[in-house]
RNA sequence: UACCCGGUGGUGUAAUCGGUAACACAAGAGGUUUUGGUCCUCUCAUUCCAGGUUCGAGUCCUGGCCGGGUAACCA
């Protein structure tokens, strides 16, 4: 198994799987093995909740020292696709973990096929020649036992005959099922004589036209479990009452091996959906710009935001695993990154909304470069040099005409630094016709270089800024959560879940001034642009020489909380 | 309305055989700081309710209340 082990090490943590496993281990089971796998429908890109199946399954194999498949459960040829397996392997290996198997149910279906047989021989299954909505009638309702179906007592012989004709393909698409012969009055509906194989002709992305039944999930995914070698199938709370039904068919079944099925609850972050169907509609509709769009809560989105692997498993980490349904708050992704960003990215400044500051007794030629730390966080980063000229671009936000109680930016009067630069006093605030700032006529103190000040003053403001004769331009985008509601699932009946989407969510910056040395960003690398946030050269729209800047996320900004506890 | 599962601070998780509520984030207060970043310190719950067992209950029992899941030839 391979771990990206460039970061620091993850906090060892522990919740009730690895309970469940000691106490196998301690019980002798599986002949002290640990396999797991994790079983992803290839059928959509992976995102944020499964990050964290992947990190229990892949996590509980590290930690005892044994094995994780990587399993596509590929039984629904009508919906799934090669593209969707290559990005699942791409997402997994990205993240940070190798796989022991490379498996697919598919790989199984001649086994699944036989175990078939096998339930026909011993009386445990039988064709049905019910229709869809007749199973349906028939079942009965949930708090009402269900009818035994008319065909549920033909022969053996009869079944086994009917069963080798569904598969040769002597009959219509939905014209029979195979099903198991359980209980129709039992208060599980699973157990109400479920289907096990259906008549489908759809092409398989891998075993083609070969085949023109399927085995249902809940038929195949124990035994692909059992044909494994699989020791713990861990999988989500929805799949609980599935558990009768999964340790049925492994008790009437001549499997090599008994796994055993254990649920947790699955992930769920605020201000995001996260159900395939729903964020394949965002794609579809357009709404976003595919599934790779940094926006989006895949994998490949917050890869594209500017996520890294070591964060995503740090969440992962965090937010622990049980048994009750719940919903994190979105900033504990956030942290995570920042966390992860603060000790790897460099620094550099860039201005997103200037406004000109002309320093009036700083000479029209003078050229003078100081000196920048490229990180804080880490002295072998080193450090750059910063062209200082008579015009320098600063941010609109860090100035204030009539500047608030607790604001210690720029306003007309007050001094505030040049971060690595020199204190400077604003003196005149020029507006055009409209009354917009347009520049402000600055006096600089050439004595205060270093940090220092000669008289020992207190300069708390320290503004990011740029020489405006050395600026760059380039595309930087700015990215905010994609709904402006906290749970965009929880609408009222007849409303759309897509009117939560936040208008916001993208903001492309129009005039933004980089510091020159950003020209040279190559794809695909973390800045910290200083006071404003992370963020993530474009690793596909990027070109060397020309970069494009995504905003991972902000940093902690405990202004804006003052200012708006203020008001 | 049936069955299953769950309920610990604002959020998410901890708490060996029942032994006297921990951690992270958020929030608030303060300190350090050439990023209002980082870092450091402090503050913030009698564990859904009611009974019961016990020297002792978040942990066990009973009854309520509340939340989630389940009626696809989806996974």
């Amino acid at each position: 198994m391979s771990q990206d082990t460039s970061n620091a090490p993850e906090k060892a943590y522990h919740h009730f799987i690895h309970d469940e496993v000691e106490a196998d281990l301690a019980a002798g089971k599986n002949a002290g093995r640990v396999h797991t796998r994790f079983p992803p429908e290839p059928n959509g890109y992976l995102h944020i909740g499964h990050v964290k199946a992947i990190c229990v399954n892949f996590g509980l194999a590290q930690k005892y020292g044994g094995k994780c498949n990587l399993r596509f459960d590929d039984t629904n040829p009508a919906k799934e696709e090669q593209e969707y397996v290559d990005s699942i392997q791409h997402d997994v290996r990205w993240l940070g973990f190798g796989w022991d198997r490379l498996t697919y149910a598919s790989d199984f279906f001649e086994e699944l096929y036989g175990y078939a047989e096998h339930l026909v021989r011993t009386g445990h299954a039988y064709v049905c020649d019910l229709s869809a909505e007749q199973v349906a009638e028939y079942r009965g309702r949930l708090d009402r036992p269900g009818r035994e179906s008319p065909y549920r007592n033909r022969s053996a012989e009869e079944n086994l005959d009917l069963l080798r004709r569904m598969r040769a393909g002597e009959f219509e698409d939905g014209a029979r099922t195979l099903r198991a012969k359980i209980d129709m009055a039992s208060p599980n509906p699973n157990l109400r004589d479920p289907v096990l194989y259906r008549i489908l002709r759809a092409h398989h992305h891998r075993t083609g036209d070969r085949w023109c039944i399927y085995p249902m999930y809940d038929y195949a995914h124990g035994q692909c479990d059992a044909l494994e070698g699989i020791t713990h199938s861990v999988c989500t709370l929805e799949f609980e009452i599935h558990r009768p039904l999964y340790n049925w068919l492994l008790d009437h079944l001549p499997v090599p091996h008994r796994p055993r099925q254990i649920e947790f609850a699955r992930l769920n972050v605020t201000y995001t959906v996260l159900s395939k169907r729903k964020l394949l509609e965002l794609v579809r509709a357009g709404i976003v710009d595919g599934w790779d769009d940094p926006r989006m809560p895949t994998i490949s989105g917050l890869r594209r935001r500017g996520y890294t692997p070591e964060a995503l498993r740090a969440f992962s980490d965090g937010v622990g695993v049980a048994r009750f349904n719940s919903t994190v708050d979105k900033v504990l992704l956030e942290n995570a990154i920042r966390d992860d960003l603060n000790r790897r990215a460099r620094r550099a400044m860039a201005v997103l909304d200037p406004i000109l500051v002309t320093l009036e007794n700083f000479p029209a030629d003078k050229l003078e470069w100081l000196e920048a730390v490229n990180n804080p966080e880490d002295p072998a980063a080193g450090t750059r040099r910063m062209p200082l000229t008579r015009q320098v671009w600063i941010e609109r936000d860090d100035f204030r005409e009539d500047a608030p109680k607790k604001y210690f930016r720029l306003a007309p009067g007050k001094e505030v630094r040049l971060r690595y630069a020199y204190c400077i006093t604003c003196k005149e605030v020029k507006k055009d016709a409209q009354g917009k700032v347009i520049e402000l006529v600055c006096t600089y103190d050439p004595q205060t270089g270093h940090g220092t000040t000669p008289d020992g003053r207190k300069v708390k403001g320290i503004l990011h800024w740029v020489s405006a004769e050395h600026a760059i331009e380039a595309p930087v985008r700015l990215y905010d959560h994609l709904f402006a509601a906290q749970f965009p699932d929880d609408v009222p009946e007849g409303v759309d879940w897509k009117s939560n989407l936040n208008p916001k969510s993208l903001v492309k910056v129009a005039g933004p001034k980089l510091e020159p040395c950003l020209r040279e960003a190559l794809p695909g690398t973390h800045y910290q642009f200083e006071r404003l946030g992370y963020f993530f050269t474009d690793p596909h729209e990027s070109k060397s020489g020309a970069p494009v800047f995504n905003r991972t996320v902000t940093l902690r900004d405990s202004w804006a909380n003052i200012e708006k506890r203020e008001e």
